[in-house]
RNA sequence: GCCGGAGUGGUGGAACUGGUAGACGCGCCGGACUCAAAAUCCGGUGCCAGCGAUGGCGUGCGGGUUCGAGUCCCGCCUCCGGCACCA
């Protein structure tokens, strides 16, 4: 046994010992309850950063004590090839994408492998591959087939400069990211899967799982945005033509307040009038410019425009004025919503601004009704009542729904509908890295789809994007094909899909990896994952998104899994400063962390920063995610190759809990090294004195088998002994429950104990247990402890030490609850709830015998100064208060 | 703007169901070892007052409930994540 503790050769050592019993490749088992244990796939950006760290350190820190707790554990891994980064570095480096990716996925997996996570990697995949790919083209057509993809019009980022659709991202202020050009508006065809048709049962099935976060819940149940109201119309005339303007609203009691009403600028009705209205053209027009974003559209200034045009109120038959407002989203809900400044925030700052009416239709008891100032209760439905409304005066905000609900029906304008905030989801890109879309566009037969005997259609791997379009388009080679119904030429859709359809069922494959169908029976044994492991940045979109896959897999009557993931385990972000610099034509230099020199406030916060690089200033951004894009991630290999990866895992476990935010430090990682070389000196120690006692025992080294009466015997080794176990206890308590920095705790509670036990050893020769079997006890302990979170000094010390077997199969320790037990406890002395010392009480001391010990104590008569005691608490084994 | 979360010593964090706030680390201070340094080991370390015993204050801010609040309730502030084409 080494002296020194040598990280780079005990992990080699440990690692080709894994590869070589092949350690992790699981195997299906029906005698053996599985456990899947999936972290969320990294996307090949060059390298590993902290993110990736911490995920898959989580991750193999539950696979591990799986396995140890007896389960048939899958751990796969893979890659999540397709996407943007792979372009912009194309264009940067005149290269493939493909070359890029592959390139980064060889480095990227050498990189896990050195981290030695239990991963089976004879199920890795690549979703740029065509064996992956052609299943997201095959499933695609199924879903074609059922109705579930459909065709339709969708807005996008348009650069006019660069005559290329750009995604939010290359958007920064209005402008695209390489031209500074404005970006504009437009709307192109897509295609959209149906998630809105399974929007009930997205939200209901949350209720299903338990093993989620709350917060995550919460966050989905709000996004699908089940809401009750009412759609009606306000009829007009044009062109001689009877028409309704529909809206849908969930305040239908408002309906008598009423002003205006509001259209999005890509409502048919706001073309049809701008036909006429130069001025109302213009304002469409500017209305187009800028981004897509939700966030910008919810923030902007709102603005309207009046069309002189009017529709008639529904109940009331008074004329109501249309406008149009740039706040409207067409996309959303009826593109018309209808304007009630007293009851709603925003309708009564756009009434202010234009001056429009503002007529009070409720009233809270108690509130009086101002036209100056916006006030909360304008908008509460729970307290008010219909005034002004004429027959529905006095109702509340249920009565007047419906009573007005039922008179629209009546009259056959409108009628209750439920309402979703989820909308479709539009898959197609137009851009090059990706699945390319398998349809074929024939002059005489419209959209066909390929036949399946024809998939998957092969994305070509040797293009570079130039920044101006899709490159497909411009490769005849691709483009040209002969129609699959007539057999004329054709050509082939250019769109490839968004790679959230990657991701959303890349775990059923894992399952089944090289099936001939997209995927087999294999899948019934793995699936659903137990436990998925990811960012909490996916809260929404792609678990949202692998949700509705499953279910439609299912409808297909590939699986029968309803939900993929049956528990969750969201971690926080890991976070780092951002510096950037503004380009001229509005483009963003970003310069890392330690390309920049700081200077402090007086608060010891960021007050400026200078690139080092040319000593020019830089803008300070604060904190935020570490992204490849902006350039502040921290490259995990030098905390490596300087400590090991159990030390790099060790920190990042230790230092924070798995769900929290995590700002970037990296003090405190020579904590964690000190630790594992204090184990490893410590151990070696203890293997000299098992080999002493060995000897003495004429070469046979035995444990101890504690009897019941064991601590009265040695009650200074039972406190040692006590000690571990309740370590023990609260570690097996905190990695059930995921908490795994108290896990390193305890590990390293667990070291400063049996540290402590030689000195008290040597003043208390006890004849059984000798100190060293009371040593060998706790390090069996400590090792299958920390085992998860360091498995390669772990593995080493497990087999010097000579416990016997490979400790990928050991089982996790028990608590001897014997080793717990204590005839006196303490208890905490409060007077008036403040603590003013504690007591030490036999443990069978009833309340009585409680009361009169603590009220005998100075520390209790010093405060309660002669007064009798109004009230005594005792909380059994935590304290008593005194009230006075 | 909307939805979700977080805020505890100089610092990362701990505190189980409302019951000793600051476990375990980092840093810092002092000591041992050393010619010296590094490494290692031992001790101390929330803030204020006090030689000390001890007392007061203290979990982002302001209120409340309770014998007792970091934990529960109400109202704010700041920061982080998401907002449908970054993944």
């Amino acid at each position: 046994m080494e002296q020194q503790y040598q990280p780079a050769k005990i992990e080699r050592n440990a690692q080709s010992h894994w590869i070589n019993t092949r350690a992790f490749n699981a195997k299906e088992d029906a005698a053996k309850k599985k456990y899947y244990c999936l972290c969320m796939f990294p996307y090949p950006s060059g390298k590993l950063h902290m993110g990736h760290v911490r995920n898959y350190t989580i991750g193999d820190v539950i696979t591990r004590f799986h396995r140890m707790r007896g389960f048939n554990v899958l751990q796969p891994m893979g890659w999540d090839a397709f996407g943007l980064p792979a372009e912009n570095a194309a264009m940067k480096e005149g290269a493939p994408p493909a070359k890029w990716t592959y390139d980064n996925i060889v480095y990227m997996k050498k990189q896990l492998q050195s981290l030695g996570f239990g991963i089976d990697w004879e199920r890795e995949l690549a979703t740029c591959t065509p064996q992956y790919y052609k299943w997201n083209q095959w499933l695609f057509l199924r879903m074609l087939e059922r109705g579930i993809v459909y065709k339709k019009t969708g807005v996008v980022n348009w650069d006019p400069v660069d005559q290329t659709v750009l995604a939010n991202e290359q958007v920064i202020d209005g402008r695209g990211w390489r031209t500074g050009a404005l970006v504009e508006k437009r709307e192109i065809p897509m295609y959209y899967m149906r998630i809105t048709q399974f929007a009930d049962e997205l939200l209901g099935s949350l209720d299903a799982l338990p093993g989620w976060p709350e917060r995550v819940k919460t966050m989905q149940a709000n996004w699908i945005g089940k809401s009750y109201g009412v759609n009606f119309g306000f009829p007009y005339d044009i062109d001689g033509e009877k028409k309704l303007l529909r809206v849908f609203t969930t305040r239908a009691d408002t309906i008598m307040g009423v002003t205006f009403m509001a259209i999005a600028a890509e409502h048919p009705l706001a073309t049809h009038l701008a036909e006429s209205n130069t001025r109302l053209q213009a304002f469409i027009d500017e209305c187009k410019r800028g981004s897509v974003m939700e966030a910008d559209m919810a923030t902007m200034e709102k603005k309207g425009m009046p069309t002189g045009f009017h529709v008639t109120h529904p109940l009331t038959n008074e004329k109501v004025e249309v406008w149009v407002g740039n706040y409207v989203l067409m996309g959303y809900g009826e593109g018309a919503v209808m304007g009630v400044p007293a009851h709603d925030e925003r309708d009564f700052a756009f009434a202010k601004k234009y001056g429009l009416a503002i007529k009070e239709v409720v009233r809270a008891p108690g509130k009086s009704f101002s036209l100056d100032a916006w006030q909360e209760w304008y908008a509460d439905k729970e307290s008010g009542r219909c005034v002004n409304s004429g027959k529905y005066d006095g109702l509340d905000y249920m009565q007047a729904t419906d009573a007005i609900a039922a008179d629209l029906k009546t009259i056959g304008l409108g009628d209750k509908q439920v309402q979703w905030r989820l909308r479709d989801w539009g898959i197609s890109r137009q851009r090059y890295w990706g699945t390319p879309i398998p349809l074929i566009h024939c002059a005489a037969c419209g959209d066909v789809l390929v036949p399946d005997d024809q998939l998957p259609v092969m994305l070509p791997e040797h293009l570079v994007p130039d920044g101006t379009g899709n490159p497909l388009n411009k490769n005849a080679a691709f483009l040209d094909c002969a129609c699959p119904k007539c057999g004329k030429p054709a050509r082939r859709e250019t769109d490839t899909m968004d790679t959230f359809v990657d991701s959303s069922w890349y775990f059923f494959r894992f399952a089944t990896p090289g099936a001939n169908e997209m995927i087999d029976a294999r899948a019934s044994y793995w699936m659903p994952v137990d436990q998925y492991i990811g960012g909490i940045e996916h809260a929404i979109l792609h678990l949202l998104y692998a949700r509705f896959w499953t279910k439609v897999m299912r409808d297909v009557g590939l699986s029968k899994t309803d939900e993929p993931f049956t528990n969750l385990l969201t971690q926080g972000m890991v976070l780092n400063h951002i510096f950037q610099r503004r380009g001229e034509k509005g483009g963003i230099t970003y310069f890392a962390p330690d390309e920049v020199t700081l200077v402090h406030d007086t608060e010891g916060k960021v007050a400026s920063a200078r690139a080092k690089g040319d000593g020019l200033p830089v803008d300070y951004d604060g904190i935020g995610t570490m992204s490849k894009s902006k350039r502040n991630g921290v490259d995990p290999q030098d905390l490596i190759d300087k400590y090991g990866a159990d030390t790099a895992r060790f920190f990042i476990i230790f230092t924070s809990p798995p769900e929290q935010t995590l700002e970037w430090s990296e003090s405190g990682v020579d904590g964690s090294f000190r630790f594992l070389r204090r184990l490893w000196s410590f151990a070696h120690d203890l293997a000299a004195l098992i080999q002493a006692e060995s000897a003495k025992r004429g070469g046979n080294y035995s444990s101890y088998t504690y009897p019941p009466d064991w601590p009265k015997r040695a009650p200074i080794f039972a406190a040692v002994r006590r000690e571990l176990h309740t370590h023990l206890r609260q570690a097996t308590y905190d990695i059930e429950r995921h908490q795994f920095n108290t896990v390193a705790s305890a590990a390293m509670k667990l070291l400063n104990a049996l540290s402590g036990l030689p000195k008290i050893a040597a003043a208390n020769v006890a004849k059984e247990p000798t100190h060293t079997q009371l040593l060998h006890e706790g390090m069996a302990i400590l090792l299958r402890v920390l085992s998860p979170i360091t498995p390669h000094v772990t593995h080493a010390l497990w087999k010097d030490l000579g416990f016997g077997g490979d400790l990928v199969e050991a089982e996790w320790p028990v608590v001897d609850s014997l080793a717990l037990e204590q005839d006196e406890i303490e208890l905490v002395v409060q007077v008036n709830g403040k603590m003013r010392g504690s007591m030490r009480v036999p443990k069978t001391a009833n309340q009585a015998e409680i009361e009169t010990a603590a009220l005998k104590l100075d520390i209790v008569t010093k405060f309660t100064e002669g007064k009798v005691p109004r009230k005594i608490i005792v909380v059994p084994a935590r304290l008593v208060n005194v009230v006075v």
